[in-house]
DNA sequence: TAGTTCATGTGACAATTGTCACAAACTATC
DNA sequence: GATAGTTTGTGACAATTGTCACATGAACTA
C-alpha cells in the first residue's frame, strides 16, 4: 500500500480522521505486515505505536500465574493500542497477533506532539479516547452485572466471529470463567 | 464562590485549565450547592452536566434486580460524570450524593462544542477522558485478575476514606462480592 | 424512653465454580 | 497416515461464594 493509497482507505475508515491534512496524517501513520504470534506490546515495556487492523485479528493479555487472561480481542477496522503506553508508561498488558495482519501503525508519541498543537489532530484522538472508554465501561459492567453464561450468550449475539477466529482458552478468560466452566455453558444450552 | 473566585479554584485543582482563556470557562463553568441524596444522573435519562466536587461525596450505581451495584465511588477533587450522557445518549447509570455537597457544574453539550473548536479546551477534555480510561481500565484489572480479598485489601490500602463514608453495603458491591461476603473478609484477615 | 429503621455480623445450607485428572478430537508436520 | 502437540470435553471432588434467616447494635424519631 502506497501513501496515497494508505490516505484513502485510513480516511474511508475513520471518518473522523477527514479533517485532518493529509500532511499531518503521513507524519504518524504508515502501513506493515507482521505474521502470527508477534508481539505488538509486551508487558514492562514502553511502546509509542499503535495499530489499526486492516487485515487479522489480535489479541490482549495480563499473565497471572503463568496463565494468560483475556482482555480484549480486535478484528478488521478495529484499533489495536494501550491506554497505559498511550500515556508513556510501561505496557501492563501484552498484545499478541493471532493471524498473519496488516496493520496501520501510529506513531503516538508523535500523534500527541501533533494533538497538542493540531486541533483536528486532537479531535481524531479525543475520539479515539472516548471509544475507548466506552468499550472499557462496557466490560466493566459485563463482569459486574451479569454471570458467566449471560456474557457467554452477549458475545455469541454481539460477536460470533470470535468464536471462530480465537480459542475456547483465550474466550473462557476474556469471560472470566475457567475453561471447563466455559465448556459446561456450551453444553447445557 | 463568586466568578473570580472560581476561575481560581478550578485552575489550580485542575492544573490542565491552565491554557483555557477565562472567558471560555466561564461559558460552560458554575458552582452549585446539592443536598445528600441528589441523584445528579438518573438511569435512563439524558443529561448535559458533568461536575468536579469541591465539597462532598458521591456513588454512581446500576439497578440489577432491584439491587444497587456501585461502579465507583467520588470525593473531593474529583471528576464525576458519564460517558454515556457525555456523548449524548441516555444514563446507564443513577450517580447519588452521598453527603452534601459543593459542585462545579460543567455544561457537557457546551465544553464539546468549544472543544472542537478551541485547542485548550479540547485537550482539557481530551485529558479528562484520559484519566477516566484509566481508572476504567485499572477497574477491570481489578475485577478479571484479583480475588475479592485482595480488592479488598487493595481499596484499604489505596482509598482508606471510602470507609468512613460510604456503607459496607455499598463497597460489597464495588468489590463484586455480596455483603455477607465482604464481612467475613474483613473479620477473617 | 420506647419504638422504628437501617447497617452490620453470623450461622446453616445450597449452588456455583474452580481444580485436577484424563479422554477424545483435531492440527500440523514429516 | 503415523506421530506429536494442542485444544476441547467431562467426571469427581473441594473450595468458594451466595442466599436466607435471624441477631445485634447504632442512629434517628416521636
Amino acid at each position: 500500500m502506497n501513501s496515497n493509497d494508505l490516505i484513502d482507505f485510513v480516511k474511508a475508515a475513520m471518518p473522523y480522521l477527514e479533517e485532518v491534512p493529509t500532511v499531518q496524517i503521513l507524519k504518524f501513520m504508515s502501513v506493515i505486515q507482521k505474521p502470527k504470534g508477534t508481539k505488538l506490546f509486551s508487558e514492562g515495556k514502553r511502546h509509542s505505536n499503535f495499530y489499526f487492523i486492516i487485515k487479522g485479528a489480535a489479541k490482549s493479555y495480563y499473565l497471572k500465574e503463568g496463565k494468560e487472561i483475556c482482555l480484549w480481542f480486535a478484528f478488521e477496522n478495529e484499533t489495536l493500542g494501550s491506554i497505559m503506553t498511550y500515556n508513556g508508561m510501561p505496557s501492563n498488558e501484552t498484545i499478541e497477533l493471532l493471524e498473519d495482519a496488516e496493520l496501520v501503525c501510529y506513531q503516538s508519541d508523535v500523534l500527541r506532539k501533533l494533538a497538542k498543537e493540531n486541533l483536528a489532530v486532537s479531535n481524531l484522538t479525543h475520539k479515539m479516547l472516548e471509544e475507548h472508554a466506552l468499550f472499557l465501561e462496557y466490560r466493566l459492567h459485563q463482569l459486574l452485572f451479569i454471570s458467566g453464561k449471560e456474557r457467554y450468550e452477549n458475545l455469541v449475539e454481539s460477536a460470533p466471529e470470535v468464536f471462530q477466529r480465537v480459542s475456547l482458552t483465550d474466550i473462557a478468560s476474556y469471560l472470566g470463567v475457567s475453561r471447563e466452566t466455559l465448556s459446561r455453558i456450551r453444553n447445557q444450552g
